[in-house]
DNA sequence: ACTCATGTTCGACAAACTTCGAACATCCTC
DNA sequence: GAGGATGTTCGAAGTTTGTCGAACATGAGT
């Protein structure tokens, strides 16, 4: 089985930023740029499975995760290069927020 | 009459984000980065100004945009400094891609 | 083969978003 | 002040999104 992964130059910015714009999403993505490969279910959300699953998607198809499966589990992680091919500089700038930082 | 420009720095990055992640108000950043101030009516995205206003709303809300009131005008621009010092990079990364721009 | 663990998909629901026309507010000009 | 121009606000309608439990699929291990 293939998990669908599209070509980051065929997806829309406005796809690539909706997917950043939700606070579940972006906490993954915060986990992936500081652990490196992670398993779909090491992601502590407080959100149910099915939840889960379905950003994972959201992010998977908006070409910014790459998943591996392995056995029953799936890895995730960030497709670094290309999304800096695409848009460089983007995963710095909005990764090196803190948030909540009033001045 | 005041409008309301909310600090930056008190906006969550998902929130900048969403705001930037529609097809409309991604056109008007655009248009913005290209021609500077430019005054509301002059937007031409195909919708009845009730929609580009409220899209004009959420661009500033999210501390995109300021608005200058002139007479019953109201200029809009890019806060690019406070958007550059919040977001290194951010917009070059957004707005220098071509769309559709497969390979 | 049965069971357990890991994830996905389905169906449903509520909340949020986009869109619009109509009504309103404000300012400028005659 | 009447009329026109520029925008905003107010419902309302339709769509999309986020969320969940339940059912399903798949692989590992006994």
């Amino acid at each position: 089985m293939e998990l669908y992964e599209p070509d980051m130059a065929a997806v829309p910015v406005t796809t690539v930023l909706s997917a950043l714009g939700d606070d579940a999403r972006l906490a993954i993505v915060r986990e992936l740029h500081r652990d490196g490969e992670r398993c779909c279910g090491t992601f502590d959300l407080g959100l149910a499975k099915a939840t889960r699953s379905h950003h994972l998607k959201v992010l998977r198809e908006a070409g910014i995760t790459h998943t591996r499966i392995e056995g029953t589990s799936r890895f995730v992680s960030l497709r670094r290069d290309e999304i800096e091919r695409r848009y460089p500089g983007l995963l710095d700038a909005v990764l090196g927020v803190k948030q909540g930082t009033a001045h």
